[in-house]
RNA sequence: GCCCCUGUAGCUCAGUUGGAUAGAGCAGCGGUUUCCUAAACCGUUGGCCGGGUGUUCGAGUCACCCCAGGGGCACCA
């Protein structure tokens, strides 16, 4: 540095919210006045002299305000940024990791009680564009479910479901205590009877429960795989919590946390010392009756992805496990496993709105919105676009109204319409997309105003992806394509490209695709598709 | 009582991890169509960033204290 003293700060390029700032500036040298004991300015025109720009990057740098350095980007720059778009086509935006990081997205994971709800399908959403994001920035990512099909509540389905039997060989018996009352077991109960026979109801009752079990955890998985599945979401792992018992997983972390000396017997249970390690207080693994808690398997759950292999464990939970958070963390931390590894990310909760009122969640009232009305209302497109568009920490209000609105009030056609223009002019044109190529083609010609703008927007994708995956937060993606959209809309309508001078027609087509490319690359992330007409 | 999330325009929300004069969409008001799709475009109205104190060159952003809304507290899952 000019002062030959080593100085700490950090030299960070910022965009301006005010395009008279230039395309980058940096505040550097007001962070390093105090300790250089120098004024603002002289500090910032001490590094301007110094500056080593390399020729055709930078067009013009400026000091400015108490002292910015303004920098704009030469023409030739922004030629490249259109030049790399067609090339990389698919692929821009996405890098490679040096190293490549395994990591465990770990969402829904409800019991196979019952239907999805809207709650599910924007941790769907979410956790899924996580992964997309995640898998965009060089990472290898696994998809996975945890199925709750061992504890209580699954017992407690098995008990209501040889009860729906009962009942429909016309015995009298009454759904069990904290049973489930749904109607669609009962219609289950049914099928049973009619594929297996109706002798099913007059098995001994272990064994009939046992069956129920295993056929009410199937059945159940299958529902809610078929709606995530049309919803647009895949997972390459379902990992079953009886597996996790078949495997030793409970003796196994038992032993790893004894080894460790983080148990100990109080009041006739089990307890892992948590409290240690950031959670609020100690918490039982093995209650006095000797059954274990929820806590235990987890744990347990939570071993296998570091036994498999992955360097980070994200899991999507719903606002009500957030203050399950701690304590795993604790755990994790007790064992030894880097601070990195264990990432919970809460999904607050979604309300629903229709015809300007709030739809309420009531299985008994039977105004239950599952996912698959709502996307069947609204279309998959439209649900996971209002999932994506808003932050996932906070609290969230779904228009029903809006997303099923053809019109300019609905974000999600303002997207998608913008990429449906583009397609349109190559098709008017008879032009196959992939054939545009920047090769030889002026592109200085582009030299209006709003396709400056949106180029150095073009050429922002990539480190919009890198934020949006660090952060772990797709709205960023949403609000950028918005961006875009917006800039290209405003650009299609004041600019032809058909008809325009060669040269010039030339030119912009190879923006027309950059922009499309861009378009489609980002709504991909999101799990929306990109149409070619609309 | 303790912990977490939220509070920004009439509504729904962004705000680049402390930067320059706080933004968008919708709603409202006024315009644009012989033209690659008007699901679009152009213009315009609208602000005590919940309140307060502090940290510093600089605070919507960080700290602390209040206020309001939501969620969570277990040997439930």
């Amino acid at each position: 540095m000019a002062a030959g003293t080593a100085v700490p700060a950090e030299v960070r390029l910022e965009r301006p919210r005010d395009p008279q700032h230039g395309d980058l500036a940096t505040g550097v040298a007001l962070q390093l006045a105090r300790p250089l004991k120098k004024k603002p300015r002289d500090v910032a025109q001490a590094i301007v002299q110094q500056l080593d720009a390399p020729q055709g990057l930078v067009s013009k740098v400026e000091i400015a305000g108490p002292g910015f350095i303004n920098f704009w980007l030469a023409e030739e720059a922004l030629s490249n940024v259109l030049v790399t778009i067609l090339e990389q086509g698919a692929k821009y935006g996405r890098r490679t990791a040096h190293p490549p990081q395994r990591i465990n997205v770990e969402f829904v994971s409800t019991n196979p009680t019952g239907p999805l709800h809207v709650g599910h399908g924007r941790g769907a959403a979410l956790g899924d564009a996580f992964a997309a994001l995640l898998e965009a920035t060089g990472h290898e990512v696994t998809r996975e479910f945890y199925v709750n099909d061992a504890g209580l509540q699954i017992e407690r389905l098995a008990r209501s479901l040889w009860a729906r039997i009962q009942q429909a060989v016309g015995r009298d018996a009454g759904i069990p205590e904290g049973g489930y009352h749904g109607e669609y077991l009962a219609e289950l109960a049914s099928e049973v009877l009619e594929r297996e026979s109706p002798a099913f109801a007059d098995l001994p009752e272990r064994e009939a429960i046992d069956r129920c079990r295993e056929i009410a955890v199937r059945h159940g998985l299958e529902d809610q795989t078929r709606d995530l599945e049309e919803f647009g979401v895949r997972f390459d792992l379902f990992y079953s919590e009886t597996t996790l018992y078949q495997e030793q997983g409970i003796e196994k972390t038992l032993a790893e946390l004894e080894r460790r000396d983080l148990l100990y017997e109080r009041d006739g249970a089990l307890w892992l010392s948590t409290g240690a390690h950031g959670d609020a207080k100690d918490r039982v693994l093995r209650k006095q009756d000797g059954s274990y808690t929820y806590f235990l398997p987890d744990i347990a759950y939570h071993l296998t992805k570091r036994d498999r292999g992955f360097h980070r464990a994200i899991d999507v939970w719903g606002a009500d496990h957030h203050g399950y958070v701690p304590r795993m963390t604790a755990a994790m931390k007790a064992l030894g496993l880097p601070e990195e590894f264990f990432h919970a990310e809460i999904v607050q909760l979604v309300r629903v709105m229709r015809h300007g009122e709030e739809v309420r969640f009531s299985k008994r009232s039977g105004e239950f919105v599952t996912l698959r009305d709502l996307f069947e209302e609204t279309g998959v497109d439209a649900a996971r676009y209002f999932f994506l568009m808003r932050r996932g920490d906070a609290q969230f209000i779904f228009d029903i109204d809006l997303a099923t609105k053809q019109s300019e009030e609905n974000p999600v056609y303002y997207v998608q319409y913008a990429h449906t223009r583009m397609a349109g002019i190559f098709r008017t044109g008879g032009l196959e997309p992939t054939s545009i190529s920047a090769e030889g083609v002026d592109l200085s010609l582009l030299s209006e105003d709003v396709e400056q703008d949106l180029i150095k927007q073009l050429g922002q994708y990539p480190s919009v992806v890198e934020g949006a995956a660090r952060a772990l937060e797709p709205h960023r993606i949403v609000a950028y394509l918005e961006e875009i959209a917006q800039h290209v809309n405003a650009w299609y309508h004041h600019h032809r490209v058909l008809g325009s001078d060669p040269p010039l027609e030339r030119a912009r087509l190879v923006l027309a695709r950059a922009s499309q490319i861009v378009l489609a690359n980002g709504l991909s992330l999101l799990g929306v598709t990109a149409p070619e007409r609309m």
